[in-house]
RNA sequence: GGGGGAAUUCCAGAGCGGUCAAAUGGGGCAGACUGUAAAUCUGUUGUCACUGACUUCGGUGGUUCGAAUCCACCUUCCCCCA
């Protein structure tokens, strides 16, 4: 099955501009293709992650990545897909989340002479001239097309600014320039990227006449049709400094069973055939997937070793018996106890697994606390300092979340 | 440039002088049921020293015994006309 054929049995294409050609130029290793980056984070996610994953499927296939890094365009920032306008950020923040970007896509595409390129387009874009540029590239887009894009549409009743209208312009104008410096011919994005990448194939037909390609990556949804990787607390981060191995695989071990296939297919590089096994999966069999799944992302993101002990530890607090030892943990520091104890409302608070303690209190009076499992049934209850020494003891809020407290 | 409207707790959205820590829905958290799933049901959801106190309703002042509610100014946003 060759590279095109399989993106499509994943069900990663969502929108072609030529099927026809892209499968031609994919296929037979001709593709120089870039996916922006925009730096609005100091850590990439699981949506970036997918990106990355298509980079290194069509690299393995001969292709050439190029990763731009949207340095310049993150001074004005992406629309698209929002119902209110982004924060600016400072230059300052920006230039160290390329920083952060670059250090992490470094870990999966190979980059060098004859390999993947690294670019930043804070390099041409900032020298833009401003009369220049509506002159030269101005001049080739359509206000009435570009308020008609799918991506402008959601902001037309809670309004657009100026600033962020042009995005689709300054990313248009990525793609020409990286079609002429780096005779890139094909660009790849998110599905909700789509008008911002149809302008630049059409800024390049219009300014050199010649044919450029861009192809959306499906983007991941549940079931119940939200986008997949975000928490309560905000996305799901490839950084273990934001989101722990740990939880990382437990985001992945949790998801509903309408979609642990889905995910598999399209963000592992399990085999088709194998997966294809899988399918015929059902009810609580399913968890067998969810474990593999899990497994599978965990290692592609913090390798092998993270991944083995987070499934390690995962299986011990759900199955029993299994080590405790690499599960989020928090050191208290002696000030915390008063008598050489602490009580349960101020432990909660102190490993962060609340924020309030009032939410703690609640918590506790709901029956929600279990320490080495006992259930914490007093509000009142303390614990010992001795306690904590060595290995801690184990705090279970809930029926999922599992914290660990020691003391040195 | 002219006219009109709006800003409420995580979100949406009621409230329009005291009975408001503020209806309702969503989300979150917890409990029951389960397969670490979904659905369902129940409780809960400002802070703290939690049968009590304190701080919240865009901002700043003012009226009043008393303001989320009335007035003035400011800020931001939306709509209509140009």
């Amino acid at each position: 099955m060759q590279i095109y054929e399989e993106l499509k049995a994943r069900g990663l294409i969502a929108q072609v501009t030529d099927e026809e050609e892209i499968r031609e130029l994919v296929n037979n290793g001709k593709a120089v293709f870039y996916i922006g980056f925009d730096p609005t984070a100091d850590s990439l996610h699981v949506g970036h992650f997918m990106a990355l994953c298509l980079m290194k499927r069509l690299q393995m296939a001969g292709n050439r990545p190029i990763a731009l890094i949207g340095g310049g365009t993150g001074m004005v920032g992406d629309p698209s897909g929002r119902t209110d306008m982004r924060q600016m950020m400072t230059t300052e923040t920006i230039q160290h989340n390329c920083d952060c970007f670059k250090k992490q896509m470094e870990r999966f595409i190979e980059f060098g002479p004859d390999k993947a390129i690294m670019v930043n387009n804070a390099g041409w874009l900032m020298k833009l001239n401003y009369i220049e540029l509506l002159r030269e590239v101005g001049a080739c887009f359509s206000v009435n097309n570009m308020l008609r894009a799918e991506c402008y549409k959601q902001r037309m009743e809670k309004g657009l600014s100026f600033l962020e209208f042009n995005y689709m312009i300054m990313q248009s104008y990525d793609f020409y320039h990286m079609f002429q410096t780096l005779g890139c011919n094909m660009q790849f994005g998110g599905d909700d990227q789509w008008s911002n990448m149809l302008g630049g194939t059409e800024l390049i037909r219009r300014k050199l006449g010649k044919d450029a390609y861009a192809m959306t990556i499906t983007l991941l949804m549940n079931s119940e049709g939200k986008k997949m990787g975000k928490t309560a607390k905000g996305a799901v981060w490839l950084d273990p400094n934001k989101t722990t191995p740990f939880e990382f695989y437990q985001y992945w071990r949790n998801v509903g069973d309408a979609d642990v296939l889905k995910c598999i297919r399209m963000l592992t590089f399990l085999p088709l055939e194998e997966i294809d096994a899988m399918d015929k999966w059902e009810g609580s069999q399913l968890n067998r997937a969810k474990e593999i799944l899990a497994y599978e992302l965990t290692k592609l993101v913090h390798g092998k070793e993270e991944a083995e002990k987070a499934q390690e530890t995962a299986r011990g607090l759900f199955a029993g018996g299994g080590s405790a030892e690499h599960m989020p943990s928090t050191e208290l520091p002696a000030g915390k106890f008063e008598d050489g104890k602490i009580g349960a409302i101020a432990l909660l608070v102190a490993c962060g697994l609340c924020p309030s303690n009032g939410e703690a209190r609640r918590l506790i009076q709901q029956g929600g606390m279990m320490v080495n499992d006992q259930k914490v049934t007093d509000i009142a209850a303390s614990f010992d300092q001795a306690d904590f020494l060595k290995e801690g003891i184990i705090i279970k809020k809930g029926k999922k979340v599992f914290h660990r407290a020691f003391i040195k």
